[in-house]
DNA sequence: CGTGTTTGACCGGCGC
DNA sequence: GCGCCGGTCAAACACG
């Protein structure tokens, strides 16, 4: 046996930094893809409540679940757009690996498929709670971290939402329980990220230029919201936490 | 027996 | 034109 070499031991040490940092780069990147997703649910709820007169082809929903609301009672008036697409996260047991998300409508799978990036199954639906309506979600376990479901929803709902459903969402026996970011129960950010048909790509770039003005004003309540939410301290440690936690509980890949 | 799920086959779009 | 890939179809199957 030979003394262990100390610059091998460096290496060592500095090998096993690089791959923590790594992790915590993967971590970082999951978290702040989730937090776009919720920026962008903030800032169209903000349009919506700012400027109802403007149509802007997205669902509208009954504002009536507030952000201060944590029973995360889902009641979405659905109205019939042009087509878009919204991408939600949702987390769930890993070990669970049906892919449902209830999300207050009922759908029929119609079909699973392994995509090429993803060794997860990438299950296809169709939401059969009204005969023609259009609806589609793909649900696949993000690659990331398979905590978190990624549903991607296609069109608009033709029909309201079954509130008997939508209760399940908070059912102590809900295969999928919504979380906004943390993996923690204890720091619950109060935003349901369940809208669907919201859209996600908002175009927040000067999209409609007769709108410029309004979208400006949006924007800077936009900007004065995200600061207050930086502000509190709720937010910031739940934020914390969830990061600080991913870390921890990440296992480690099997060494070769 | 009706309804929903599974899964292999098929189709169309896209890149080379 | 060909092959790959994502999305959809539909027959078989499971379950209440």
């Amino acid at each position: 046996m030979d003394a262990p070499n100390p610059s091998k031991q460096k290496v060592g040490i500095l090998r096993e930094e690089l791959e923590q940092l790594q992790k915590e780069n993967e971590t970082l990147r999951l978290m702040f893809e989730v937090m776009s997703s919720k920026y962008r649910l903030l800032h169209e709820a903000y349009l919506r409540e700012s400027s109802s007169t403007i149509c802007r082809g997205l669902s509208r929903f009954d504002l009536h679940e507030q952000f201060s609301d944590k029973s995360l009672t889902l009641r979405p008036q659905v109205q019939l757009t042009a087509a878009s697409s919204s991408q939600v996260f949702v987390k769930t047991d890993p070990r669970d690996e049906s892919l449902i998300v209830k999300d207050g409508f009922q759908w029929r799978k119609y079909g699973q498929k392994v995509t090429k990036n993803n060794p997860s199954p990438r299950a296809y639906f169709k939401c059969s709670m009204a005969p023609g309506c259009p609806v589609k979600k793909k649900v696949q376990r993000c690659l990331d971290d398979k905590a978190f479901l990624m549903a991607t929803y296609e069109g608009h709902h033709n029909h309201d939402v079954d509130p008997t459903i939508g209760q399940s969402l908070s059912s102590p026996g809900s295969s999928a329980k919504i979380s906004a970011t943390t993996p923690t129960s204890e720091f619950r950010v109060p935003v349901n990220p369940f809208r669907p048909g919201i859209t996600l790509d908002l175009n927040l770039s000067g999209s409609d230029h007769e709108n410029s003005n309004n979208e400006n004003r949006n924007d800077k309540r936009i900007e004065d919201c995200v600061a207050s939410l930086a502000k509190d301290p709720g937010f910031t440690a739940a934020l914390a936490a969830a990061v600080a936690r991913s870390i921890i509980e990440k296992p480690k890949p099997p060494t070769p």
